[in-house]
DNA sequence: AGCGGGCGTAAAGATTTGTCAATTCTGGCT
DNA sequence: AGCCAGAATTGACAAATCTTTACGCCCGCT
């Protein structure tokens, strides 16, 4: 029996949901306050949080993105209507899905079912696991990073750094994680330091095979490590 | 057998449609007022719901409203003649069509199958899963996005604003909801800012296999971006 | 036909990012 | 302690991108 935490303020939508998920085999436990809900996410062990946007206390994207400093327990954002580009901004953050917010049940109940299906995020979440994706690989143990086999010197910086970004691979990784996580203070708005390093991994580390740049820039948002080899080859239609 | 749930005032025609539908597999209930349409629609599950905006008791776009708040069943509007604004207005509120009102019934069954036809909500699509729509497919992990399996370079915005056109394909877009989700502030009248990158996505995509735009300006409402290979009911010249 | 609002887009202006080069910092050595 | 080499940071400016300005067109309305 898998444990929810729902995180609304609409106290009848909870109720509702919680009994909707009950027969499929989900125990749900609502809260209905930001700061709550952060605490509980924190300390219980769930295997998904439902956390809408709108919130008393503390809205919905400071609560993921303080939730995300330190955990990987999946989200699965609840926005509003009319607000559903706010999805984007929620993605970047780190939420795993979302849905506009007059929604099913039912659609609810296959999101949740998918997200869960999906392999633990936590392949991230080992700090002594090599991570790997596409042709790189970083191995925390020796601090060493491949690229098709063949070694890669890095700094320690850089080498952090590609950590950094790997682990969150296909995912915006902002100048402030990146400051915080990588270089241990805050990020000031004159700070090219960041920049400056991300420069040079991308001198040493090359293209993708297909002629793209890994590290992609997101203007004023961070990096991101491109998840796949951005296929030529279009699989569907 | 689809359930359909009619809410009009005017007797008579509920009548006289549920006997043209009856023979096309379709079971019609018809309510007369606003406050029992909305309380039918929430709790019987209809395949679709039929909707006249003048309605006693609670007018049409309210009860959509109202409706939408926490449902997503499919919704038809019936317009009153020639009021072409309410058409906009009714689909950004979240009708999923419309239809003016001395109609033929042909007319409304062939609607009424387009619409059963749609893929279940547009909010089908997961954040870190491609999006097809056509020949263009765009890649939330790797930030790319390809037309006819050709790359194609776009900004952080650009690709932003496709990624918002494309989740909703098919369906309005607003300015205001563009500015919000993609720039992440409100919108104001003399932003010309979206346009501007719309003006650009359009340039760089192309227009459709048969000619036609990708990108289609609703004027006054919003952009919208072209579904299938252009035959819908939107724009008559 | 004339008008006014909404839209398209070129071009100018404002920001943000890329990167070279210079400077400062760190640790290891003599 | 003083020196050194490599690494990290900062300054400076170029380049890319985003926003705003400006003007012209098109469409629906009178």
């Amino acid at each position: 029996m898998d444990r929810l935490l729902m995180i609304d303020d609409d106290r009848e939508l909870c109720e509702m949901i919680s009994e909707y998920l009950a027969p499929e085999g989900f125990k749900v436990e609502a809260v209905y306050d930001g700061d709550k809900g952060l605490e509980r996410a924190l300390n219980g062990d769930y295997a998904l949080v439902l956390l809408d946007v709108m919130l008393p206390k503390l809205g919905g994207f400071d609560l993921l993105r303080k939730l995300r400093a330190t955990s990987n327990t999946r989200v699965l954002l609840l926005t509003a209507r009319g607000e559903e580009v706010d999805r984007i901004v929620g993605l970047e953050i780190g939420a795993d899905d979302y849905l506009p917010k007059p929604f099913n049940p039912r659609e609810l109940l296959a999101r949740i079912r998918a997200i869960l299906r999906r392999p633990e995020t936590a392949a991230k979440a080992s700090p002594t696991e090599p991570i790997s994706v596409g042709d790189v690989t970083l191995q925390p143990g020796s601090r060493t990073v491949t690229r098709g086999g063949e070694g890669v010197e890095l700094t320690a910086v850089e080498f952090d750094l590609l950590q950094a970004l790997l682990r969150s691979a296909g995912a915006i990784v902002s100048r402030d994680q990146l400051a915080r996580g990588v270089l241990g203070r805050e990020f000031s708005p004159f700070d090219r330091s960041i920049d400056m390093h991300i420069s040079k991994l991308r001198r040493k580390l090359g293209d993708l095979p297909g002629g793209q740049e890994r590290i992609r820039t997101v203007r004023s948002a961070g990096y991101l490590y491109a998840a796949e080899p951005a296929r030529k080859t279009v699989g569907r239609k």
